[in-house]
DNA sequence: GTTATCGATGATTTCGATTACATCGGAGCG
DNA sequence: CGCTCCGATGTAATCGAAATCATCGATAAC
């Protein structure tokens, strides 16, 4: 593959004129441009990227680690992500961590020896190199989050108010007359679980159901719906009403219904969260609390970009809209 | 961010031997190598990665482009092809085309630009400026296509026979009893279409049943397997049976066979393809060709590593077993 | 005892671009 | 007419690590 010094002898210029008909072309004469550019052709030359990252210490990248890509909730945030960044002149470097540590680190030192310009994550931990390079740096660290919402990592992040959507949520099944409602969390240890279920739990001391209230903890996935709907299914005094924390352990608990030979919504009602592209393809459709996924990524590229640019000097929570999307998975409980 | 010189510094040696201890350990005297390492530690240096990259010419990335991420099927290749990368030391930089031309060839111009070392495409279509790279270098050009086989490319790849796939599924649905059978197509631009409609052409003709066969095209979507499948239930002679190319047109179907109070698959059998997280999830469990998506995205990263290696030689197409996995959206024809 | 050999390490060039600074000719001005 | 300024371009330093070649002391071989 050419090089700069090769273009440079074959249109009979410096390098640093070619190199200015690329950064900076209104600085070079007309004619001078396009000698450049006939050699440019001719030669089918294309800069070394790595040259330029070293020069300029930019890569024009960013690392963008998510919990699961095979996640539809994660792959829309993604998408949103990607087509940020392309419109920003950045490419996205994917890290899928499946949940691990040790992946996280892998990936943490891969921005740390600066292969990419900025880190979006979208899990909820941040591993201990991060947090240094946080702490040292302040909220100038290129480091963003998606989703989830840790006032203590000291980042900027993107996110809608889960505490609030999910006592939307509650009020809605005690509004349609359900007096016995199961939650199905994902990990306490992630903030998107706990904070849906501290607003679960304040939404039913409101409506003085607390006491009846009933709670297990999944991990997201489908098989978890299906294991954990199945337990609060077969205890005494069966839930009227299932809240899960995701729509893929909705489609589990959907399945833990019809095991059990009971009906949804007339046995029992059920909603998601997250609005996944299937959840309105489900029968029945899912009622869901709908998160802007595409926007959240936009969001988190925006704020990385302000703090690129050095547009941003103080950390920014960003709490984006969320709206729950009644379909048919939900009704009044049945009359006893 | 300490330098490699700041190391040699502190270490007392020369940057050639903190250079060693990282990259031929072995080379280098215990004695020494602790010495760097406590400096390596003290300033807590990380080699710059752009300046290993301009030296070795080698980025130790893989690009992958991808029609759409949001879509489980890729996501799930995706996933393979993530962890086979980052086990040969490799990381992944996603390109989601939207199967947009001018995204194709954005990334490719990545690719010229040696932002990678490897590229592999999940799509069916190659931009001319890396068609032209193949023909020029032929197959020890480090470019490797998954899920799709278009001989006339000339790159590796790694795929289903859909082909007999898509044959198997068509016997499959004759051996339950079924005459009338639609076929919901992706875009017959693709080979992943055309193939399998070649597939189901030829079944349909071994039967005797080619002139009952009725056909619709689709785009891969929920929505486009909603209105194909929607079209072909009310056309006069109904098809018992439809087969859509993909699990998401198989979630729009049903939708479709609902909307019309019609049953599946006491009056309608359906069958999908791809074998997707959810297809074990829906309503009726769905009948699919499963597809060996992880290891899809991991043999198309070793092709690519072969390539890379210098070890391969010759093209390699690689063609990975299917399976067609019978659930519950399948039955005999409703006896009229 | 002299020389080839080898293991450990250092000095220096190199990768390919960017960019600060230098140069130079011509326009504008007093 | 001489000076300044400016636009266009060239020269050369620089980014940080890798790798080639040189060096040096010690051991082995003859």
């Amino acid at each position: 593959m050419a090089t700069i010094q090769d273009v440079a002898r074959d249109a009979g210029v410096s390098t640093a004129t070619v190199s200015r008909v690329f950064s900076a072309p209104e600085l070079v004469l007309e004619t001078t441009r396009n000698k450049v550019m006939e050699a440019v052709n001719r030669l089918g030359y294309e800069p070394n990227f790595a040259a330029k990252s070293l020069r300029t210490l930019r890569t024009e990248k960013i690392l963008v680690t998510v919990p699961d890509i095979s996640n539809p909730f994660f792959s829309q945030v993604i998408r949103g992500v990607e087509e940020a960044a392309l419109a920003a002149g950045y490419s996205v470097l994917l890290g899928d961590t499946r949940h691990e540590e040790t992946r996280e680190e892998q990936y943490a030192a891969m921005f740390r020896r600066k292969e990419a310009d900025g880190l979006i994550f979208l899990g909820h931990r941040l591993p201990d190199v991060l947090a240094e390079m946080v702490a040292a740096k302040g909220p100038r660290t290129p480091i963003v989050n998606g989703c989830e919402f840790r006032p203590g990592l000291a980042v900027s992040s993107a996110h809608i108010d889960n505490d609030r959507a999910a006592a939307e949520v509650v009020d809605y099944l005690y509004g349609l007359g359900h007096t016995r409602v199961g939650v199905v969390t994902g990990p306490l240890v992630s903030p998107i679980s706990s904070d849906r279920l501290s607003g679960v739990l304040a939404a039913a001391q409101r409506h003085g159901r607390a006491s009846a209230l009933r709670m297990a903890i999944g991990d997201f996935s489908i098989e978890s719906g299906v294991r954990q709907t199945g337990e609060l299914l077969d205890e005494p005094g069966r839930p009227t009403a299932i809240f899960c924390f995701s729509d893929e352990m909705a489609m589990g608990a959907l399945e833990a219904i019809r095991l059990r030979g009971l009906r949804c919504p007339e046995d029992v009602s059920l909603v998601g969260f997250d609005d996944i592209r299937f959840a309105q393809y489900l029968h029945p459709k899912l009622t869901t609390v709908s998160q802007p996924k595409e926007q959240i990524g936009h969001e988190v590229v925006r704020l990385l970009m302000d703090i690129l640019s050095g547009r941003a000097t103080a950390l920014q929570n960003v709490t984006l809209p969320h709206q729950l999307v009644i379909r048919s998975s939900t009704a009044p409980p049945p009359s006893s």
